[in-house]
DNA sequence: AGCACGCCGACT
DNA sequence: GTCGGCGTGCTC
């Protein structure tokens, strides 16, 4: 007796056997795909499965099964190599397939919603309706009309009709009179027209070629070009060539803020056809741009993160844009690198993987260099402009205003007279990160996290940037009630002010998640500096991702001190890759730009690399450094976490695991922990983590499954909450 | 994650 | 006397 065998979204990471529905003939059962979608019961609750497989039988004794409600697809909607995706990443993350496989549905169809087959509503003449007379219905003009556009174009959509006047109800008329019957529309497959692409110079046509020969079988290429090397112009022209032969390609970009830019420019040279998908976009919006990737009838999908997992009909090229950035690892719950899956993805779908930064990530270098994926560098900028000189600028006892020394300041000064933009960078929003009592030292705490407040001025509140908690900046200190408070430390409104104050003749424009309230505002910022005028540009991590300004000459890290003493081991692959990709927002133009980085420690080495080194020296460094201690990419590391409102208990949870893990752990696998994380109390809960180290993927592989095996029959007392990170970025 | 059951404090 | 607080147990 068969039974369907169920991935249910849920956090239980098992799968679930039911009885097939009722009325449900055997060659139907046959038919079954895995990803069809299953309305079932579940406790007390419906819910919507998807299938795995169709099992010979149940290990659970056939009265304890229950009967599935009814089949929602009986052709799974995502394609066979896409489940097979989800399966995969099941298992590498070990995280609950249903949560996985729900990645593989927008939001209109993970609860039980019915498909809406792809089409738009339209009108088309019934078998009377065409036998009518030409010049009929001379009462009815209106209807009369409406017959004419449907006897010369067959069929109309409800909205074209509309907008020539004609509404439903006319048309309704028709249908009552059974002259007209309502129809579905299929969409055609659009088939952009593409301008014609740039010239491209010899390492791009290398590029273009090495990539394009690649067409039509897996492989994974490494694009490392230098920022303005013109990477998207051979993403352009690769596209072009993908389409030509009929396949599809999908575009993930690091952020939603990059897609207007990222748009604007491939409509440039697409005209049609493009679909862009991201958590913007409204369930109506997403439906339909995730029908249009998985019919086939968008050519070219843009998306963030998650599109990694839509389903597209004819998969050609994939491309990972940024592929360093850390947003393509999901930070919660199912913690996923689409970067990664996207390798996978090329793999079981039998296309091209292109992943593009001017700063690669190790992993993906490591890679390039062992020869797993083709190595294309773009070493020259195209065009004539040459890429900026870095240089520190000691500030050891020099004064500074709002974190900038004399020196700065002239250089800014300098810059805006010649007519030319300035960018400064400080990784710290609001005013400063610390309030402290003059008389009795009392520091602003969070109630919540082992952390500071953080002063914003410009709202005249306290927050911590850590959890949602936020007061009013108080006026007395709360432990003496002196007045005399104080603000340590420096944040971009206090930056902001200075500038404000020295160059009143220029605009000074604070870029961080404070000021970018909406959507639009980045890009009403980005269009105006990119009008030229002289201005100063002062922001976070959100002023290096991806905007071109190509008027800015000078660009300054205010507080190069910061980045320097990461206790993370990423911190320095982190900070390489930062500078270097601000100091590519300089000198876009014909002039060489400048990059000057504020520091305390002009000789730490780390400094001294980023003067003496281009990026792909430090990388190499990096990596042979990363070697002598087998951290990744030459090892690999899991993280379990636990957070719960009892420090102890959540502990006591990882120790645990580990005891009952350790004897059973594969060889070259290392425990280290439990320990409290890195700023252990947050929004009020403790949070401890177990690092586990391998040798190599697949004993790290082994060695997720036996914890998570271990895990989940632990009982959970107390609140505690656990979950599993392979391949973390932070370990924090 | 939901959703129920279950056993202890302040109210119409 | 109840309404409801959230601890813990289960979901094929």
């Amino acid at each position: 007796m068969s039974v369907l065998r169920l991935a249910i979204p849920s956090p239980l990471r098992s799968l679930f056997d039911y009885l097939p529905p009722e009325h449900l003939a055997q060659d139907q059962l046959g038919q079954l795909q895995p990803g069809c979608r299953v309305l079932v019961p579940f406790g007390r609750r419906q819910v919507q499965g998807y299938l795995i497989e169709v099992a010979a039988d149940s290990e659970l004794p056939r009265e304890s099964l229950r009967r599935a409600i009814t089949i929602l697809d009986h052709q799974a909607l995502p394609a066979t190599s896409l489940v097979q995706l989800c399966l995969w990443a099941v298992d590498y993350y070990q995280h609950s397939p249903g949560e996985v496989l729900s990645n593989a549905f927008p939001q209109g169809l993970r609860e039980g919603q019915p498909h809406q087959p792809p089409g738009t509503a339209g009108w088309a003449l019934s078998q009377r309706g065409k036998g009518l007379p030409e010049g009929a219905l001379k009462r009815s003009p209106r209807q009369a009309q409406a017959l004419a556009l449907l006897q010369t174009f067959t069929a109309l959509p409800a909205s074209e009709l509309k907008a020539r006047g004609l509404s439903p109800g006319i048309l309704r008329s028709l249908e009552n009179r059974g002259l007209a019957e309502r129809c579905v529309l299929q969409p055609p497959r659009e088939t952009p027209l593409c301008q014609p692409g740039l010239a491209l110079n010899p390492d791009q046509a290398a590029a273009f070629a090495g990539i394009a020969d690649s067409f039509g079988r897996f492989s994974c290429h490494l694009l490392e070009g230098v920022t303005g090397s013109g990477k998207t112009e051979v993403y352009l022209q690769l596209i072009a060539r993908c389409l030509e032969r009929g396949d599809q390609a999908l575009v993930l970009i690091p952020e939603i803020g990059l897609t207007p830019q990222t748009l604007a420019r491939f409509q440039a040279r697409f005209q049609g056809g493009i679909v862009v998908m991201h958590s913007g976009l409204s369930a109506t919006e997403r439906y339909r741009a995730w029908e249009a990737a998985r019919t086939g009838s968008a050519a070219i999908v843009i998306g963030t993160r998650s599109a990694i997992f839509s389903s597209l009909q004819r998969p050609g090229l994939i491309i990972v844009d940024e592929e360093h950035d850390a947003s393509f690892k999901q930070q919660d719950g199912f913690r996923y690198s689409a970067r990664d899956v996207a390798v996978k993805r090329g793999q079981l779908e039998n296309c091209t993987v292109l992943l593009g930064s001017a700063t690669p990530a190790l992993e993906s270098l490591h890679n390039a260099l062992q020869g797993k994926y083709r190595h294309h560098p773009l070493p020259l900028r195209a065009g004539s402009s040459r890429l900026p000189v870095i240089s520190a600028l000691d500030v050891r006892k020099q004064a500074l205003q709002g974190g900038l020394s004399a020196a700065l300041l002239t250089a800014i000064g300098n810059t805006l007279e010649n007519g030319r933009q300035v960018l400064l960078f400080l990784n710290r929003r609001g005013y400063a990160p610390t309030l402290q009592c003059h008389d009795c030292g009392w520091i602003a705490q969070c109630r919540a996290c082992d952390a500071r407040m953080t002063v914003h001025r410009r709202s005249r509140r306290l927050r911590c940037h850590h959890c949602s908690a936020g007061e009013r900046l108080p006026q007395r200190c709360q432990n003496c009630h002196s007045e005399r408070l104080l603000t340590n430390g420096l944040g971009t409104e206090q930056t902001e002010e200075v500038l404000c104050r020295q160059f009143n003749r220029w605009p000074v424009h604070r870029v961080d998640s404070d000021s970018m309230q909406n959507r639009s505002a980045m890009q009403d910022l980005v269009n105006e500096v990119n009008g030229g005028e002289p201005c100063i540009l002062l922001g976070t991590q959100m002023l290096t991702k991806g905007h071109h300004f190509p008027a800015v000459n000078l660009v300054a890290i205010i507080d190069a001190d910061a980045m320097l003493f990461s206790a993370d081991f990423r911190g320095e692959e982190r900070m390489a890759q930062l500078l270097t990709q601000v100091a590519g927002r300089a000198g876009r133009g014909d002039e060489t730009g400048t990059v000057l980085l504020q520091t305390h420690y002009p000789d730490h080495p780390i400094v001294q690399a980023m003067l003496a080194e281009t990026y792909a020296e430090q990388a190499r460094r990096m990596l042979s450094e990363r070697q002598q201690t087998g951290l990744p990419p030459w090892g690999r590391l899991l993280l379990l976490r636990s957070d719960c409102a009892d420090a102890a208990a959540g502990e006591s949870f990882l120790s645990q695991l580990r005891r009952q893990a350790q004897a059973t752990l594969p060889a070259g696998c290392r425990m280290i922990g439990p320990l409290p994380s890195p700023l252990q109390r947050r929004a009020g809960k403790f949070r401890s983590q177990l690092l586990v180290t391998a040798a190599d993927s697949r004993s790290a592989q082994t060695a997720a499954r036996m914890l998570v095996a271990v895990a989940v029959q632990l009982p959970v007392r107390g609140g505690v909450n656990w979950s599993i990170d392979v391949d973390p970025l932070d370990l924090g």
